[in-house]
DNA sequence: AACAGGACCTGGTGGC
DNA sequence: TGCCACCAGGTCCTGT
């Protein structure tokens, strides 16, 4: 599911629903996601106060008043549901794939729900946070300051990898993936195979522009919902419909006049996902 | 070192 | 209707 804008909406969600609550109850109902659960989570969970929440890439990081913060990646299909149960409510189990439940002394409810289980959770000390293996490496984040042409291009320089998997490497910039990568190359005009390192710097300096907009746009639109995403609340993102390329393929080019000039939105494979493009805005 | 591919999981969809 | 192949928002790890 998710990428940078959705994962920022069901940060932002979480934020308003459990800010400054305390937890009174937390249950575990797997063993873990990609990795196993932290020993005793649930039990280090109960009895902190929520003080805070972050995005960094796509992990979001929930800080807990005894020191400890709580690290969340929702995988491919991670969810968020949260809600305020009623007194019958709070003795329903848990649905079905609902890994991680907790509850508020302040009456909320917060249940992870990842059905393949790609997602994951740690624990770690807040000191350790930025050294964690997972964020470590990390690029800047492309709404940041850190993050423009001449770094891409720094990035690119030498390398035969084509820009599609240069974008959705993390160390490079944080928070791509397979949708917002094919729709700011098509932004940009760039076409997806071309080797990273033949990008020119002026087409870097737009990349990054488009970069930029596009997950802007998606963060003010909600995020995209596909399949059984919705953010926290229950609303449905709707930036799906503003995508351009991504899973249009056959359909005419948004920017095109049409046949014969242009037979529309083509899908290629690389590395095993597909990308998005216009063959005659975005030549190879 | 850089790169491609497999691996990890479940569920939805479309074809036969 | 049933079965099966294929596809899916991620990314770590391994082998070349």
């Amino acid at each position: 599911m998710p990428e940078l804008p959705e994962v920022e909406t069901v940060m932002r969600g979480m934020r308003v629903h459990l800010e400054g609550h305390t937890i009174s109850r937390a249950s575990t109902h797997h063993t873990g996601l990609r990795w196993p659960f932290p020993p005793g989570l649930a039990q280090a969970l109960e009895g902190q106060r929520i003080d805070g929440f972050a995005r960094r890439g796509k992990y979001i990081l929930i800080t807990l008043s005894g020191g400890n913060v709580v690290v969340l990646h929702l995988g491919m299909s991670g969810r968020v549901l949260l809600s305020r149960p009623t007194q019958a409510e709070r003795a329903a189990p848990a649905a079905l794939h609902e890994h991680l439940v907790i509850e508020t002394g302040e009456g909320a409810r917060c249940g992870l729900v990842d059905p393949r289980r790609f997602g994951m959770v740690d624990l770690v000390p807040v000191a350790g946070v930025e050294g964690h293996r997972l964020l470590a490496g990390m690029g800047p984040e492309p709404l940041g300051n850190r993050f423009d042409g001449p770094w891409l291009a720094a990035k690119g320089r030498g390398r035969r990898t084509s820009i599609k998997a240069l974008l959705l490497d993390q160390r490079v910039v944080a928070g791509l993936g397979n949708i917002y990568v094919s729709e700011a190359l098509f932004r940009a005009r760039i076409h997806p195979a071309r080797a990273a390192g033949e990008i020119s710097g002026a087409e870097y300096d737009e990349l990054a522009t488009q970069v930029r907009a596009v997950l802007g746009e998606a963060i003010a639109a909600g995020g995209s919902s596909l399949r059984d995403y919705v953010q926290p609340d229950g609303e449905l993102g709707y930036f799906q419909h503003a995508w351009r390329v991504y899973g249009r393929e056959g359909a005419g080019c948004p920017d095109c006049p049409g046949p014969p000039a242009c037979d529309g939105v083509e899908r290629i494979t690389q590395s095993g996902r597909s990308s998005f493009f216009c063959p005659r805005q975005q030549e190879a």
